[in-house]
DNA sequence: CGCTCAATTGAGCGACCGCTCAATATTTGT
DNA sequence: ACAAATATTGAGCGGTCGCTCAATTGAGCG
């Protein structure tokens, strides 16, 4: 395959890992997957990168673009159509891979120190947008909170739990009923103007 | 070792996988890991079982004691002594195990039917015991709730959220938070007979 | 052109895993 | 005592995986 500068191969190569981790997963996903998927030889990937190394940091970039799209990059929309959207989107049949990551991730982090620092570091990103989400909801005048901070830890908490739960595949749990509990919560956490549920209308992003 | 008739030795495969199992985990434990346990020749669990069989019904088996010994068997406790208690060990460091199993549990349900069986019977149990915990506390005046299944369904999650994060070592949720967290969610599904938070009192089961 | 060095290759290593199956050991029935 | 049924053994098979390293390729340069 063509050369490429050291720099340059290991942004592909990390770029790879993203696109075959998002197909595979991160348990099933293999350093022979990757270089198959650049077209170089297997012992490229580890001049440049352990696996282990090489397998956080592709999730890192992941779970960074999901919660870009979902509330980072949307600072120009209403906090309250932010709001609606990722609770609409949670549990989407799009959002299946994202969340079967996740999952593997706090498994993985377990026994491997690099995953560990990762996923802690990715919960932190979504907590802090989370509750400045919920900050600027009140500033915007959509809802009043008291404890943005502990209002995020609890809907991720429900977030990850709830997209357990459905991926597991109960068939008690559906995913339409999973974002009614998310619904129900969210808006236990936050107050409307004059009372009113301030997530009542529906929109998709 | 000692010969045993084939029902005795099933029993016995399956109590010593639970203990490798909880050791180890469920991913990292291995056939040999219980036939050392057992003091047997490594044929003699393929003879019996498949690992994909044994590993998910001796899961199946601690959950279920865990569910016993939380809530079922203590049908003759006060129900809001019951929940008090199940929040309180929720998060303690000797749940640590069991919940590295539902997380494991969990991520291999997505690629192994016998275990998604397992996950998905056994949230069930937990759902009904749950939601029937919930009941009972308004049959005996402790509280009342509009929808015990709905929110059973939302505590479980939020457990299993919370579990997550915190195993995941986050240092920004200590245990500490992550009860309070549950408490906050917990007394907002259930209201005290005068607007009274009927989990104020605090004990250890 | 020839030199240098970074980039690349891939057969093979070593370790681990679940599982097989012919052989062996022990109990049970008559 | 003998046979039949049952329980048990463990070396070895076939497979997967991340990673190594001597050898090779090719771009840049005087």
């Amino acid at each position: 395959m063509s050369r490429m500068p050291a720099a340059q191969r290991r942004e592909a190569m990390i770029a790879a890992s993203q696109k075959v981790i998002l197909a595979r997963g991160l348990v099933a996903a293999t350093t022979r997957d990757v270089t198959e998927e650049l077209g170089v030889g297997v012992g490229l990937l580890s001049h440049y990168f352990s696996w282990t190394d090489l397998r956080s940091i592709a999730f890192a970039r992941i779970a960074e673009a999901d919660l870009d799209s979902a509330i980072r990059q949307r600072s120009d929309v209403d906090a309250s159509q932010v709001l609606r959207d990722v609770i609409a989107n949670a549990f989407a049949e799009s959002a299946d891979p994202v969340w079967r990551l996740w999952i593997e991730a706090t498994e993985l982090a377990a026994a491997d120190p690099s995953m560990s620092r990762v996923v802690a570091a990715c919960t932190d990103q979504w907590w802090q947008a989370l509750a400045g989400l919920f900050e600027r909801g009140c500033v915007e005048g959509a809802w009043s909170c008291d404890d943005p901070r502990g209002a995020s830890w609890r809907i991720i908490a429900l977030l990850h739990g709830l997209a357990g739960l459905t991926l597991a595949g109960d068939p008690r749990l559906t995913r339409a009923e999973a974002t009614r509990h998310l619904t129900i919560a969210t808006e236990r956490e936050i107050e409307g103007p004059a009372g009113s549920a301030p997530l009542s209308r529906t929109s998709q992003r």
